[in-house]
DNA sequence: CTATAATTGATCGCGCTCAATTAAATTGAT
DNA sequence: ATCAATTTAATTGAGCGCGATCAATTATAG
């Protein structure tokens, strides 16, 4: 059937390549709608936890979304220059940056509203097909953490 | 039930990101291995290809690998650089820059038989969630193209 | 036979990622 | 209680990946 030797590192028989293939599609499909906004990706994903919690710590922040502060620093400098977030260190606790949204930032939530039914319309699964990869997706994410 | 209006944008509601999270957390499981022989990521996936059709053109290899030639060019110039693929444009149309894998590519290969299987034991699935992962993926890069 | 369009890569600037560094807080031994 | 050692948090800098633009080559139209 198969005698092969390096059948293993063959293209078509990777899951990490489709994996970082489609990530990589799919976040292109954003960047127009993003681009009116002014924002880039990971800046969008920041401002998605900011909407949902007004404020948070880098460290808090890069656990939510799988980054660290190298990435995020230049980022959340980035939206504080464009008026979306402050950022100040702690009292109780110097070493940590706590970033807050400002009402600038408040406001473009507004304006993000009509991305996600965009994007997912170019993803096209069924929903039983999209709630099993979100499912599968997490339990990587899951187990990865060692 | 649900009476929030932005319940849209929340993380938790994203397929896109837990898809950017994995991509980069599996893809980063690769690197000490990668380190080890001198490739990174993208020249992982470039040496695959010629591994197993030995040419291909750039532009070629970037619709298999869902890269462009902005991406491609530097990849191969540094594997070029380290005698794993020489680079020469093709006679009969000279605009078609072909890339070739050399004896020391090939022999590349073998010091790269053990990544796979160490790489696929993090991602602790199922085997029926991996071939179903694989399966939408390949859905969603194929559904993407317009 | 010239002019226009399309294709192919290369180059450049920006954002993201990782490793090394700096700064702050905590721990623990005396 | 004090101070060195360790731990924790974020910044900095180098390299990689991506989008946009450009130059060179080839194909097509008038």
């Amino acid at each position: 059937m198969d005698n092969n030797p390096y059948e293993s590192l063959k293209l078509d028989n990777q899951l990490c390549f489709p994996l970082y293939a489609a990530a990589r599609e799919v976040v292109k499909h954003y960047r127009p709608y993003l681009d009116a906004i002014d924002l880039t990706y990971t800046q969008y994903i920041a401002m998605m936890v900011f909407w949902e919690q007004r404020r948070c710590s880098v460290k808090e922040l890069g656990e939510r979304l799988y980054l660290d502060s190298g990435t995020l620093t230049p980022a959340l400098k980035s939206l504080e220059s464009k008026g979306f977030v402050r950022r100040y260190r702690s009292h109780e606790d110097e070493r940590v940056l706590l970033v807050e949204i400002t009402p600038r930032g408040e406001a473009l939530r507004d304006r993000a509203l009509s991305i996600p039914p965009k994007v997912g319309s170019c993803i096209r699964l069924e929903p039983q097909e999209a709630s099993e990869l979100y499912r599968i997706l997490y339990k990587i994410l899951g187990g990865m953490e060692d």
